[in-house]
DNA sequence: GCTATCACG
DNA sequence: GACGTACGTGATAGCC
C-alpha cells in the first residue's frame, strides 16, 4: 500500500521497549541452554499486545515499523565527545538478547529498521517527517521526552508505560512551550541522562519561560543583555556556546539518509510457520500457545529438554498457559482423598480460601482450594447456598454437589497442620485465621505476598493482581465479576459453584506459580534472611494479636460523642453568626470562600484545584486576627474526634467478642513498618488532652490491666549508630536527655543554663535530620526565617560530622544499586532517586529516612516473633503495635513479670544478629485503660 | 474516585 | 531563584 493521506504510520521505539521488558521481568533463561531470554519474551509480549490492541479503532496502523539504535558513534559525538558519557553499561545478561529482538520484529513481519551511526530518535524523526509531508498520521510509540518536538500536525506519541496518547496539549504540559520550541527549552534546560551540559542553572521551567517571552532561543541570545536578572543574564551570555551545541545534540535530524521507503512499512500479516517456528526456537510456551490461537494456527511442540550441564536453578518457567476451564471441582471424598494423596507425594501446596466476608472475625468459610502444580488446581465448594439473592425467596439452602464442611475439614486438618508439608498462600495470615476459627494451626507456611515485600519493597504493591500481572502476564479474574460492585453486590456463598471454581482455582495456581517464581530470587537476591527471621515468623504472631482484640467500652466512646456534638454545635452557631451567614464549617471550598472572598482576610492561597487553601497552618495563622478561624480549628478538632473516633470506633466492636480487632498489613509500608487497618489502632490521639481521653475507652478486662511498653528514642538511637556520631552516643549511654544535649552542643548552652525553648529548636532539629532535612521543612516546622533554619542546620553538620557524612553515603548507595537497607538487610527499592525534578529532593530524603525507620521496624518485629515463646504460661496476652510501642492485657497479679519479661526482650531485640553501640531502652506503664497505661 | 484535612509514630 | 520540600501511614467528609 502506498503511504498517502488516510495513512497511519506507528512508529515503536525498539530500544524503549528491550529496556522496559528487561527490567519488568525476572532474568528468564531458556531451558534448553541457559540463554538469557526475559527480555526478548517481554519485548515479544509487548509487541503481540500493542498490535492486538490497536488492530481496529481510529488509530489502528496501516504502516507499522520498530525503529532500533545501531552503533554507539554518531553525528553528535563528534560535536561534543561527553555525549550520553554517563550511560551506564548495558547489562551482561541484556547484550545477547539485543539481535534476538531484531529476530522477534522480523518473525512477526513487522518492518525492523536501524542504520548504523543514527539514534533511533533521527530515524523515527526523518519518517515523521516524510509521513507528514505525505499527508498520512503517525503514532510514536515512546515515553522518550526527546521526540516530543515531533509532534504535532497529524503526528502525536504514545505513552505505552502509562497507556496514555500525547498530543500538542501533552508536550505543552511538559515542556511550558508549543513542540517547535521544545529543543530550544531542551537546549537551556540540558539534560543530565544524556550529558546535554545546557545552560548551568537553568531548567525546564524558566526555560519555558525565557523562550515563551523571546520568542526563539536565537533572540534570545541575541538579546541576552535585556535580562533583568544578573546571574541569569551571565550565565546566557558566558554560556552563549555551549547552549548552542546543546540546541545540535537535542534537535533530531529530519534528513536522515535511509535505505527503504515509507512504502516497506505496510502493516502485514504474520507468517504463522515462520513466527511459531521462533517463539518455539524460544521455548515460550506460553505465548506461542496464545500466538498460535490468534493465528488459528497449531501450537508448536516445544520439547521439553535440560540437557546435563544446564543449571537447572535458572530454568525458564516451563508451565501451561493458565486456564479457568481446566480446573477440577471437588464434589466428593474420593476426589478430596485423592487430592491429599497428591499432596502429600509434593510436600508443598498452594492454598487459598473462599469467605462470606474480608473481616476475618466475621468471615464464613465458603471454600478452599489447592494446587500442586502449574495448571493443575482444585476448588472444593463447601458453603455456597442455593439460588441467587432473591428479595422473595432468599433461601439459604445449602447448594447440591458439596462436600459437608465438617467432614472436608476433618479430612484436611491432618495436612495443614503437617510439619513436612509446607502450605502456600498469598497473604496467608487471612487464611490462617479463618483456618484458626475451625480449630486448624496452618503450619509451616510460605506466603508470596512477603516473598514479594522482601523482594520488592518500594517498586511496586504485592497484591496478587499486580503480581499476576507482573510476572506471569496474566490477569486473573476479577472477582466484581463475580461479586459485583456496591449495594448490589453479593457475598461469596452466592456465586455459583461453576464460577466459583474457576475464580478459586485460578487464585491457587497463580499464588503457586509466584512461590516457584520468588523461591529462588529470594537466595539470589540475598533477602532469605529478611524473609525467614522478619516476614514468614511474623504471621502467626500477628494473626494471634489481631484475634484478641482489645476491649473498648461502647458506654464511654457514646458519651464522649454527645459531648462532642453538642460543643461542635456551640461552635457551628459562633461560626455562622462571624461569618454572617449559614454555611457547612465542614466544607474547606465553602470556608475559604468565606474567608478570603465574603470577609476579605488576607493570605488566601488557591492550590493546583483552583480551591483555597485551609489547613491548619493557614488558619492558625490567621487566628491571631480573627475569631473565626480559631473556631474552627476548634471545630475541626471536635469533628476529627467525633467521626474517625468515637463514632466510628463503635461500630468496629465486635459484636461476638465486645473487642475491637484490628487488621495489620505486614507489606503496608515500604520501610518494614506494618499498617493498621479496620480500624486504624495506630493513630489513637495521644496529643491533645482531649483526643488523649479517647484511649480511655480502650480499656482492660475485670481483673486485668493494660500494659504498654515502648522505646525510648529508638529512631535517634539508631541515627547516632549508623552515623557513628560520639558525643550522641555518649549521651545515650549516660541516659542523658537526648535533646537538651543536641541543644547545648549546637547553641553552646550549659545544661543546667537550658531553657525549654532552645530544647524544642534543638528537638525540631534532631528529628529533621531523620527525615533527611532541608531548610525549608525547618524553617516551616520552627516557624522561623527559611535563613535561620539552615544556619541551624549548618551549625549541626559541623557539631555531629557524621550526620553529613551519613546521608551523603545513603543516597550514593541508593544511586548505586536502586535500593537501601536496614542493619538488618531489608532492602527498601528507591527507583525514583534517579528521577529529576522535585521528585529527586523527595526520594533523597525517604533514601535518608528508610535505614533509620526501617531497621526501627525490624527491632520491635523480632521483638514481636520471640515475644509469644518469652511470656508463655504468664497470664498475659499481646494486643497491639503502634510502630515504637507494644501493648499487652494481663492479668493483674503477672503485670510486674510481665513487665520484666517483656522489657528484656525488647531491649535485646536487635541481638545477636546486630551489635548497636548505643543501649536501646524501654519504658513501661501500667493502668485500667491505655489513656492510664501509656 | 479524588482531594483536603488531620490523627499517629 | 530549577524544581518544591520535612519521613512513614489510614480514615473521613466533601465534591465532581
Amino acid at each position: 500500500m502506498s503511504f498517502g493521506k488516510g495513512c497511519h504510520l506507528h512508529l515503536i521505539d525498539g530500544s524503549a521497549f528491550i529496556f522496559r521488558a528487561y527490567h519488568a521481568l525476572p532474568p528468564l533463561t531458556r531451558k534448553s541452554d541457559g540463554l538469557p531470554i526475559g527480555a526478548v519474551a517481554g519485548f515479544c509480549n509487548m509487541l503481540q499486545r500493542y498490535i492486538d490492541g490497536n488492530s481496529t479503532g481510529n488509530d489502528a496502523p496501516t504502516h507499522i515499523a520498530v525503529i532500533f539504535d545501531k552503533g554507539s558513534h554518531t553525528f553528535r559525538n563528534d560535536l561534543y565527545d561527553q555525549y550520553k558519557a554517563n550511560r551506564d553499561e548495558m547489562p551482561e545478561d541484556l547484550r545477547p538478547q539485543i539481535p534476538l529482538t531484531r529476530r522477534a520484529t522480523e518473525a512477526f513481519n513487522i518492518a525492523c529498521k536501524e542504520i548504523e551511526g543514527f539514534e533511533a530518535d533521527d530515524i523515527i524523526a526523518t519518517l515523521s517527517c516524510q509521513a507528514r509531508e505525505a499527508g498520512g498520521r503517525v503514532t510514536i510509540v515512546s515515553s522518550d521526552k526527546d521526540l516530543m518536538q515531533l509532534v504535532g500536525d497529524g503526528v502525536e506519541m504514545f505513552d505505552a508505560m502509562k497507556n496514555r496518547r500525547i498530543d500538542v496539549e501533552g508536550v505543552e504540559e511538559k515542556f511550558g512551550v508549543m513542540p517547535d520550541k521544545v529543543v530550544d527549552v531542551q537546549a537551556l534546560a540540558g539534560d543530565s541522562v544524556d550529558n546535554v551540559p545546557g545552560a548551568p542553572g537553568i531548567g525546564i521551567k524558566t526555560a519555558a519561560l525565557l523562550i515563551n517571552e523571546y520568542g526563539s532561543l536565537e533572540d534570545l541570545l541575541d538579546r541576552a543583555e535585556e535580562i533583568k536578572q544578573p546571574k541569569r543574564r551571565e550565565t546566557l551570555i558566558e554560556k552563549r556556546e555551549q547552549i548552542e551545541l546543546s540546541k545540535k545534540l537535542v534537535q533530531l535530524d529530519c534528513d536522515t539518509p535511509l535505505d527503504f521507503t515509507l512504502d516497506d512499512l505496510d502493516l502485514r500479516d504474520p507468517d504463522p510457520d515462520t513466527l511459531l517456528g521462533f517463539l518455539a526456537e524460544m521455548e515460550f510456551r506460553t505465548l506461542s500457545k496464545r500466538i498460535a490461537e490468534t493465528l488459528g494456527a497449531e501450537a508448536p511442540v516445544i520439547p521439553d529438554t535440560n540437557p546435563a550441564g544446564a543449571d537447572p536453578v535458572e530454568e525458564a518457567p516451563d508451565w501451561p498457559a493458565i486456564d479457568p476451564e481446566k480446573y477440577e471441582r471437588v464434589s466428593d471424598m474420593k476426589a478430596l482423598e485423592a487430592w491429599i494423596e497428591r499432596i502429600k507425594a509434593r510436600g508443598y501446596v498452594a492454598v487459598d480460601t473462599e469467605t462470606t466476608s474480608l473481616n476475618e472475625m466475621q468471615a464464613l468459610l465458603v471454600g478452599i482450594s489447592l494446587s500442586v502444580e502449574p495448571g493443575q488446581a482444585c476448588y472444593i465448594p463447601l458453603g455456597h447456598r442455593d439460588g441467587a439473592t432473591d428479595d422473595l425467596f432468599n433461601t439459604d439452602a445449602l447448594a447440591d454437589g458439596q462436600l459437608p464442611m465438617e467432614e472436608a475439614l476433618k479430612a484436611l486438618k491432618p495436612v495443614l497442620e503437617d510439619d513436612a508439608i509446607l502450605k502456600i498462600g498469598q497473604n496467608m495470615k487471612y487464611d490462617a485465621k479463618i483456618f484458626a476459627r475451625h480449630d486448624i494451626e496452618v503450619t509451616p507456611i510460605d506466603d508470596t505476598m512477603l516473598m514479594s515485600y522482601a523482594l520488592n519493597s518500594g517498586i511496586h504493591g504485592h497484591g496478587m493482581d499486580t503480581l499476576s500481572e507482573r510476572y506471569l502476564s496474566h490477569t486473573p479474574i476479577p472477582i466484581k465479576e463475580l461479586l459485583g460492585t456496591g449495594k448490589s453486590a453479593i457475598t461469596f456463598d452466592r456465586v455459583p459453584i461453576d464460577d466459583a471454581v474457576k475464580y478459586a482455582a485460578e487464585d491457587a495456581d497463580i499464588t503457586l506459580r509466584l512461590w516457584m517464581s520468588f523461591k529462588p530470587q529470594l537466595h539470589q537476591e540475598k533477602v532469605t534472611t529478611v524473609y525467614e527471621t522478619l516476614e514468614r515468623p511474623l504471621v502467626p504472631v500477628l494473626a494471634r494479636m489481631e484475634r484478641n482484640g482489645i476491649k473498648v467500652d461502647r458506654e464511654t466512646l457514646s458519651h464522649m460523642s454527645g459531648k462532642f456534638a453538642q460543643k461542635m454545635a456551640e461552635l457551628e452557631e459562633a461560626i455562622h453568626e462571624l461569618a454572617g451567614r449559614k454555611f457547612n464549617v465542614g466544607s474547606p471550598k465553602q470556608l475559604g470562600e468565606i474567608l478570603f472572598d465574603e470577609m476579605g482576610l488576607e493570605g488566601g492561597k488557591k492550590g493546583k484545584t483552583g480551591a483555597y487553601a485551609t489547613g491548619a497552618d493557614v488558619l492558625e495563622d490567621l487566628a491571631t486576627e480573627h475569631d473565626l478561624p480559631a473556631r474552627v480549628l476548634d471545630w475541626r478538632a471536635l469533628s476529627k474526634l467525633k467521626s474517625t473516633y468515637t463514632d466510628a470506633l463503635q461500630d468496629h466492636i465486635d459484636p461476638d467478642t465486645g473487642r475491637v480487632h484490628t487488621s495489620y498489613v505486614q507489606t503496608g509500608a515500604s520501610t518494614g513498618r506494618l499498617a493498621s487497618t479496620d480500624p486504624n489502632l495506630q493513630n489513637i490521639p495521644v496529643r491533645s488532652e482531649e483526643g488523649r481521653r479517647i484511649r480511655e475507652a480502650f480499656v482492660a478486662e475485670k481483673g486485668n490491666r493494660l500494659v504498654s511498653l515502648d522505646y525510648s528514642q529508638i529512631e535517634l538511637r539508631i541515627l547516632a549508630h549508623v552515623a557513628d556520631l560520639p558525643a550522641m552516643k555518649q549521651a545515650f549511654r549516660e541516659g542523658q536527655d537526648i535533646h537538651a544535649m543536641t541543644a547545648s552542643e549546637m547553641f553552646d548552652v550549659p545544661m543546667d543554663e537550658m531553657t525549654p525553648d532552645i530544647r524544642r529548636q534543638a528537638k525540631a532539629i534532631n528529628f529533621g535530620v531523620i527525615y533527611g532535612i532541608s531548610g525549608f521543612g525547618l524553617a516551616r516546622n520552627l516557624r522561623i526565617p527559611r535563613k535561620d533554619a539552615q544556619g541551624f542546620i549548618d551549625r549541626y553538620f559541623e557539631r555531629f560530622p557524621g550526620i553529613k557524612a551519613y546521608m551523603d553515603d545513603t543516597v550514593g548507595f541508593a544511586k548505586e544499586h536502586g535500593f537501601v537497607q536496614t542493619l538488618f538487610g531489608r532492602k527498601i527499592h528507591t527507583p525514583e532517586i534517579t528521577a529529576k525534578g522535585p521528585r529527586a529532593g523527595f526520594a533523597k530524603r525517604a533514601a535518608i529516612n528508610a535505614p533509620i525507620q526501617g531497621t526501627a521496624a525490624d527491632v520491635i518485629r523480632r521483638a514481636m516473633i520471640r515475644m509469644p515463646e518469652a511470656i508463655e504460661g504468664q497470664p498475659a496476652k499481646m494486643l497491639l503495635q503502634v510502630h515504637d510501642e507494644l501493648i499487652f492485657e494481663v492479668s493483674e497479679d503477672g503485670v510486674d513479670k510481665l513487665i520484666d519479661t517483656a522489657r528484656e526482650v525488647m531491649e535485646a531485640a536487635a541481638s545477636p544478629a546486630v551489635k548497636i553501640d548505643v543501649p536501646l531502652v524501654v519504658d513501661a506503664g501500667k493502668g485500667d485503660n491505655w489513656a492510664e497505661a501509656h
